[in-house]
DNA sequence: TCCGTTCTATGACAGCTGTCATAGAACGGT
DNA sequence: ACCGTTCTATGACAGCTGTCATAGAACGGA
């Protein structure tokens, strides 16, 4: 059970990420975070931030798939809106009780960079990716057309982005709950 | 025509902090990119850097504000989804003339200090009011109950600020189309 | 001309940033 | 016991951050 210095500095920079953007993080602050040695940030992660960070976000994005992916162990009548509902549920779980500190951490990186093209822009790329194309895939295995299902997985996440922002500044969960309610109509049609 | 250094750079505060997030714009950088005189700047923001973003992010909130209700200007049978298709539009025009180095403010500065309650996150959920207000407004105008306007509201701006995520992302506007096509059957109903 | 206000110029401050260099410890196999 | 690999420790580097202090210029009225 006991994580290794190298995960968690990954888990660490994570959460900073979250709480305090992709520039507003220092590696020092990472490491001291994570109960771990400063020399080892230089042994495990050579390529420096960038790298700590890729990795983070694409943990994060595997993260969210998972979630994603789990949908059908919690129903037996799966729909769009259902699994929106249960994208959105961890986010009201984590703002009920742990406060609104931190967000999403792939928002907050495009936020950052989101006009560059660096490798680490990819590795953000990447890990959204994973995500929308998990959302896609359940929405495919309740047979909706892959196209259909793409622009379904955009829309998702999109409005989803766009309600954390608005959680996280109001510290109120309701915009959350507004947009499972009112994007309903978008998604059982 | 000439604007005075002062204004200049509350512009350019806002223009630097859409592209490279709150954190990674220094008021250095600011006042560079502003073309003004460095002592200007401590003369005109004795409250420093908090409350030269605080103003730009008023701005760009009246900014979005103002455009939204210029909408009833540009057709004589206004709907909810082409109000939302008119918020996309500037958008669209953005990163197809400018490129896609600059998302919104407000989401880049929630992203870094969402958590946080300092005045200048009273700002930015000032911006965001105000920007919502407008919105809300012009679909009460359609006709809209005023409950039901704020949850459009809320959620057509969290779309958008999702969608333009994807977009600066994937250096592609189609995430932008999507959203207004896919979202159309929540804002008719 | 004098004076007060408004604006600009410049240098310095402590603190932080990411990165690198160098060294030492800990460990496992032989 | 020896040695090579893996991991940790520590100090330093140039460069940047936001802020402050002090001074001077420019300007407009009396």
């Amino acid at each position: 059970m006991e994580r290794s210095p190298r995960e968690r500095m990954v888990y660490s920079a994570a959460q900073l990420v979250r709480a305090r953007g992709l520039a507003g993080t220092g590696v020092r602050e990472i490491v001291e975070h994570a109960n771990a040695p400063r020399g080892s940030f230089q042994h495990y992660f050579p390529g420096g931030k960038d790298q700590l960070v890729g990795e983070a976000l694409l943990w994060a994005g595997d993260f969210a798939a998972k979630w994603a992916a789990r949908y059908p162990e919690t129903t037996s009548d799966p729909t769009p809106s259902g699994l929106f509902a249960h994208m959105v549920e961890p986010w009201k779980e984590e703002f009920a009780k742990r406060g609104y500190e931190r967000g999403c951490p792939v928002m907050a990186s495009v936020a950052d960079l989101g006009g560059t093209d660096t490798p680490l822009t990819g590795q953000i790329r990447a890990a959204l990716n994973r995500w929308e194309q998990a959302v896609a895939e359940e929405l495919v295995r309740m047979g909706i057309p892959v196209p259909r299902a793409h622009h379904l997985a955009i829309l998702m996440i999109s409005t989803l982005e766009g309600a954390i922002m608005f959680a996280r500044l109001h510290h109120d969960v309701t915009p959350l709950n507004t947009a499972v309610a009112t994007l309903s109509p978008a998604l059982t049609s």
